[in-house]
DNA sequence: TCAATTTAGTTAGGCGACTAACTAAAATCC
DNA sequence: GGATTTTAGTTAGTCGCCTAACTAAATTGA
């Protein structure tokens, strides 16, 4: 059987759909004053305030080099603050300042309109299917 | 109704899934001397060889500004080259060179290899399914 | 014909993401 | 208790990607 490649697969399909997603999205943030992978950041925080580098790293899945760089321009922008850690001097805790909190208000309207955006065309069961293969997906890949 | 959002919804498994494929894919792809991006421009070229940058560019789906220091990197380490064409003397001609076409085998197989693992465990209908319905999505987001 | 506009690419600078090399502090172990 | 190892973060440097500002060449139009 031959395989699909190239334009034809779900591999490129993904590749594609992520890059309209992502710059669609950046259009978005950038008038929250935010840029890509700052919201997912704000949103951890907005989960669980004070929470160090490490624990941050996790959930996003990115590398502490990554953070380490986005939270100095986070904190340049006021959006963020960093504080150190008086009981291990090694770790840093990070904090949502007011105006993350009003940046993320924006971010959830902006999820929430690309949600719908993404799924429009597609009923419940659709959905519900496109949900379910795309959580095998990800498991493959980890 | 309740609309998903955060961890559950279809935006945020499409950014998972992406970050997994494209940490994967770049692992395998740094053995073929090549960073991920340069992929599709070799596939591109490998399919229509002496197109223009701006051919390129739209069928990438990427700005003028990253081809252009990408092929100069590209240049650099000896994948293409780059023409000026006589006829329009605005426009580039870019070529893959030998090594490029070996890159690109790399390539093919890696992108079969990546496609494989993304379908695992998926039967024929299901990935029939699942790639209409990225199609779909796609389509919204055009 | 010659100025104005459009088109093709490049350069500068910023961001996310990565690896590798580094510092500093905590934990472990002999 | 002191040396070794592990852990937490930072810094430097590379890439892809973007926007904005720029150059140069082709096209258009009065």
């Amino acid at each position: 059987m031959k395989q699909k490649s190239g334009q034809t697969s779900i591999s490129n399909l993904l590749v594609q759909i992520c890059k309209h997603r992502r710059n669609k999205s950046n259009v978005l943030l950038s008038e929250a004053g935010i840029y890509g992978g700052q919201d997912i950041l704000l949103y951890y925080l907005s989960i669980e305030d004070g929470q160090t580098v490490s624990s941050l790293v996790e959930k996003m899945c990115i590398q502490q080099a990554t953070i380490s760089t986005m939270l100095v321009r986070m904190q340049a922008s006021g959006m963020i603050t960093k504080v150190k850690d008086n009981s291990d001097k090694r770790t840093s805790r990070v904090f949502i300042t007011e105006q993350g909190k009003e940046a993320y208000k924006k971010i959830a309207k902006i999820w929430n309109a690309m949600e719908k955006v993404l799924i429009k065309g597609l009923d419940n069961e659709q959905q519900e299917t496109l949900s379910n293969l795309l959580r095998a997906v990800l498991k493959n890949l980890e």
